[in-house]
RNA sequence: GCCCUGGUAGUGUAGCGGCCUAUCAUGAAGCCCUGUCGAGGCUUCGACUCGGGUUCAAAUCCCGACCAGGGCGCCA
């Protein structure tokens, strides 16, 4: 007898009919209906079922068939036979099954039961949550957007960087950020690479993104919110006007929704969720014009007001019947920015954006304050010491060309592009305001 | 941090003062069954978050703690 040639769900095929055949995975499920039983092995891609009808198997095979515990991991080896009634078509008669890793019972949730899971229990027990194929689809996907992400920008001229994670100061003071022991100094988990990539924009390196994790220990507690996140950012150097930095967004962002259409359907068809390109141009709709949409909606809001979650909400829907699900809302008041934010001057606004994608913030940016003297002015009248920032002023001091750029939520992208409940299914191990483990 | 809602077998739920020795499903254990199906049939197992209080009587009402879900604020 030849050696088995290993097969998984994708790979074998009734082309397969006859042949040895060896196969790995989780036994999702044990039917034995007397005569003849069945298992269901499940590994990356889908499923293969093992057959083993009473006559044609040897006794001993039939016992550890009998005895297994659903999830245990096992091989399977035996003959490939076509056969109409296996999903796939093709089934394996088993001539040896070998228990890999035999599965305790009962099992703290079911991957297959008829009964829904809270999110709650499934994030507590993840590593079995992820064995459902529709939990697993949306980290396919994210992993594919990222390198979406990568390939446009690489194209673009953009170089990928790393700043450091580990901090001596925040970019917009100290609330939001985690403090930890550096040795015998004080130190903080980034929240954002803002003043690093910003100055790289003085060293040449005159386009660059990067992709990492960012902390922001925000007391919020919603389905949009994480201590933890992968925050896609970028930042050119020499831009004429904030439009560069729309530019570049808006065809990434096309690029990247648009490759999950071409390249993702088996993972889509898993989440049953459909995909559209958003509609571009992005209409670019100004602050003012924002708040008086939301107003318009019987909201109460002010001029200068954040537009809030609601109002948020609101121009979402009324962008969607427009026809748009991402939109930029940009010139929002300079009062609310951040000190490294360019002032229009003249007004009370300021050279940033927001891109909004069905009602919510996906990404912030805007056009940097490059002028040094026109900075610290900033940062004093936001309350900030300037000396706490020399490492970053320094940059400025010596040569530094108009910049711009943008911080994006990888995850927020595909929450909304998946319209998935909760940014909690696009992270692995989640960290929020009371989840620490696993 | 504020507001609202909720905690019942491994999982998801019903019950909301005495009909509770707590429902149903799923699961687990066992038996019957040779073909695809969320396979089916029969039997069994398994739970009221914790601490006070009210009451003749509490899963059920009240208070507190802890935990969870949703909304808001804040932001990616």
């Amino acid at each position: 007898m030849s050696e088995a040639t290993p097969r998984n769900s994708k790979t074998l095929s009734p082309a397969d009919s006859g042949r040895d055949v060896s196969v790995k995975g989780w036994a999702q499920e044990i039917r034995n209906l007397g005569g003849i039983s069945f298992l269901i092995i499940r590994d990356r891609h889908g499923i293969v079922q093992v057959t083993a009808p009473k006559k044609k198997v040897a006794p001993e095979v039939m016992t550890v068939l009998g005895g297994l515990s659903r999830e245990s991991v096992v091989k399977v080896t035996g003959v490939a036979k076509a056969a109409e009634q296996a999903k796939g078509g093709v089934e394996v008669v088993p001539s040896s099954i070998e228990v890999l890793s035999a599965a305790a019972s009962p099992l703290p949730m079911g991957v297959v039961d008829k009964v829904n899971v809270e999110a709650d229990t499934r994030f507590d027990n993840r590593f079995m949550d992820l064995r459902r194929p529709e939990a697993r689809a949306v980290f396919e996907i994210k992993s594919m957007v990222l390198d979406l992400i990568g390939d446009f920008l690489t194209g673009e001229g953009f170089l990928e960087v790393f700043t450091p994670k580990i901090v001596a100061s925040g970019a917009e003071g100290g609330a939001t950020l985690f403090q930890l022991k550096y040795f015998e100094q004080m130190a903080y988990l980034a929240q954002s690479p803002q003043l690093y990539k910003q100055m790289l924009m003085s060293t040449g390196l005159d386009r660059v993104f990067e992709i990492g994790p960012a902390f922001r220990a925000e007391h919020s507690d919603t389905v949009r919110h994480v201590s933890e996140f992968i925050s896609f950012d970028g930042e050119l150097a020499f831009i004429d006007s904030m439009n560069d930095v729309l530019d570049v967004v808006e065809r990434c962002c096309q690029s990247v929704i648009g490759g999950i259409v071409k390249n993702a359907a088996p993972q889509l068809e898993t989440l049953n969720a459909s995909v559209t390109v958003p509609r571009a141009p992005y209409p670019v709709i100004e602050y003012c014009d924002a708040v008086e949409m939301v107003q318009g909606t019987g909201m109460h809001i002010d001029l200068g007001d954040d537009l809030g979650t609601e109002g948020e909400k609101a121009l979402g829907e009324i962008m969607k019947e427009k026809g748009h699900d991402m939109y930029w809302i940009v010139e929002y008041p300079e009062e609310a920015k951040p000190f490294y934010i360019m002032e229009k001057d003249g007004t009370p606004y300021s050279y940033s954006f927001d891109l909004d994608y069905k009602g919510q913030e996906i990404s912030s940016g805007g056009q940097r304050e490059h002028r040094y003297d026109r900075l610290v002015q900033r940062m004093q009248g936001k309350g900030l010491d300037p000396s706490a920032f020399n490492f970053y002023l320094d940059a400025f001091r010596f040569g530094m060309p108009p910049h711009g750029g943008w911080g994006l939520g990888v995850e927020r992208l595909v929450q909304k592009m998946l319209d998935l409940p909760n940014i909690r299914e696009t992270i692995l191990f989640p960290r929020d305001r009371i989840r620490l483990v696993p």
